[in-house]
DNA sequence: TTGAAAGCGCTAACAG
DNA sequence: CTGTTAGCGCTTTCAA
């Protein structure tokens, strides 16, 4: 690397004070400078090759300009889209984030958390699902801006963007229930995901309003080989055999297609699935998944602005965002068997 | 946030002068300290929740333990594992990476890498494919340390890591004509990009080997889309009748699914499709796809590798490594029908 | 083994 | 409108 030139550098060139370089070279101060003086400082910028130091700059100003978003696992396909939706807020205004993955460690958590505490992050976004001991409530009682996205704050006082996974799984029951299905699974995903307690109450509550039998069955991750063996032990030894699966996420669900193929069960004509989140290529599933798209990227949008004003207004904002999701209907749900194979 | 302790309150508290702080709390250093005296310190800093800022370390040593990763899109999915891998190896070394995306624009490039030059990065890795006025050349004459991954350097004089895509396209090839087929058209991508370019040329060579009749048609884009719309042109127009196609990508591939299934044509009894990346999932398209593997993870840990190589040894590395790739059959590929439907 | 002092590159408060 | 000065928090040479 040859030596970057510096402000110094530039003032010298230029005949004038590296104070006077820094006001022209800065939008909120250029007006403090004679238009003369500031284009010929420019223009001796360019000649150098100049680029400003932000960590400089930051040090002086102590605020980084960069954003710290941990999430679980970038390679689980509904955290693209929610990191880009943050970056496309977070760009144009100059910030950048540092995105760590977790991959469920509350002990990778922490560290990273320093590290990303240590590197003077202006603020945090998590989207760690679960709810066990995460750090929030610590950065919390440190005095750090941060926001929840894609899981509930849950007692931390940190604001919260989620998607109305409520409503999207009460569609769901109600698309089954119109097709004639009245006994239905929930394959729930871990109880320490707050997304996992939404889903399973909402499932339960839709199925008693609609006079449906609805059963609950818990997976130990959001994951296919979960959703898989879970959906494997409710064909083989539950005594319940439901017609249709309203399974916690599409990665369960494929895990429960893969249980129904091996088990000689076709979708949907023996049993339909349902799957959460719309991932990318869910219509090309065989069969193409009928699913609940949540709008991850616009939950990206939403958590960086959020905590851009937290940060740069000090304002106290919406404790709670909500967004509307939409059940996406594709082949994997049909009418409900008139006499179910395993009957 | 409650103004954070520094070195000079621990040294305060403690009874020593900030530089003993400093020696007594680095790895490196802390050999120069009584090592009553760096106990001591320890402990008054972690009373004090001390934590250090690297923000003025990196202005005084000039160095942000930070990398800058260029790809076009996160969303695509071979991007989230080579981003874990390369973060994989960077971690543990004190590194974090600022991920940014072009979406394929020049323009918007630049930008991104002027921007993560401003802080200071130490070094690039350069995920985007196109090799047409990309910044790296650029980037080399400024003396800035960089990597290629999944993309050849191309005259530009950075080391380069990539997957063995000829190989792998010889041996799709190879496996076709075992099946028995004779014609097969290759959907190549973009021009633009020098994956594009080693696939097809391999491509033709295969065919050239095995006495097969390839004929290779480009497509815009590595996207669904123009998979979908090329396949319909060499359905509808092109005179030429492929029982077997070979598509540049995953993504390329799906779009001939796409075309095959709207003009009633069934996988692979009538025409066989071999994918490239095998991407998430690629397992449970509707036929499943037989594809390329390539070690994306990988390719990102060797990338980092390479770069924290540079930049810390500053000693020349291999200019080039080239990581092997794995033909997964699944069930998109079978025996060349007999009287192909469309003769 | 420790203290003193300088300085990384920048911005901001204060003069003028 | 511009120059001066100080200092963000840290590391590191030089002395002691």
């Amino acid at each position: 690397m040859s030596p970057r030139a510096t402000i110094a550098d530039v003032a010298r060139l230029a005949g004038v004070h590296p104070g006077t370089v820094s006001r022209a070279l800065n939008r909120k101060t250029e007006g403090q400078v004679n238009a003369e003086t500031a284009s010929r400082v420019r223009a001796v910028a360019k000649q150098l090759g100049y680029v400003p130091n932000s960590i400089a700059r930051g040090l002086r100003t102590s605020s980084s300009m960069t954003i710290g978003v941990i999430i679980p696992d970038l390679t689980n396909p509904i955290f693209p889209p929610i990191v880009r939706g943050i970056d496309s807020h977070l760009a144009p205004r100059g910030y950048s984030a540092f995105v760590v993955n977790t991959d469920g460690s509350d002990a990778t958590e922490r560290l990273l958390f320093e590290s990303l505490v240590q590197r003077q992050v202006d603020g945090f976004i998590f989207a760690t699902g679960h709810s066990g001991h995460s750090i929030a409530g610590e950065a919390y009682e440190r005095g750090i801006r941060a926001v929840m996205v894609n899981r509930d704050s849950r007692g931390v006082p940190y604001p919260a963007v989620v998607g109305d996974d409520a409503q999207g799984i009460r569609e769901s029951v109600e698309h089954l229930g119109r097709l004639g299905h009245r006994r239905i699974a929930h394959i729930a995903g871990p109880p320490t995901f707050s997304t996992s307690q939404v889903r399973a109450e909402a499932f339960v509550a839709a199925c008693a309003d609609l006079g449906i039998r609805g059963e609950v069955f818990r997976a130990p991750a959001y994951s296919v080989e979960a959703g898989q063996s879970v959906m494997d032990s409710v064909l083989d030894g539950s005594g319940f055999r439901p017609t249709a699966v309203v399974a916690g996420n599409d990665l369960l669900a494929l895990g429960v297609y893969h249980s129904l193929r091996l088990h000689g069960l076709s979708i949907p004509e023996d049993v339909s699935v349902v799957g959460f989140n719309d991932m990318p290529f869910a219509g090309d599933f065989q069969p193409p998944m009928t699913t609940v798209r949540t709008p991850h990227f616009d939950l990206g949008v939403e958590s960086a602005r959020l905590l851009l004003n937290q940060i740069e207004s000090s304002a106290l904002t919406a404790l709670r965002v909500m967004l509307p999701v939409e059940l996406i209907v594709r082949a994997s749900t049909g009418p409900a068997p008139e006499n179910p194979s395993f009957d």
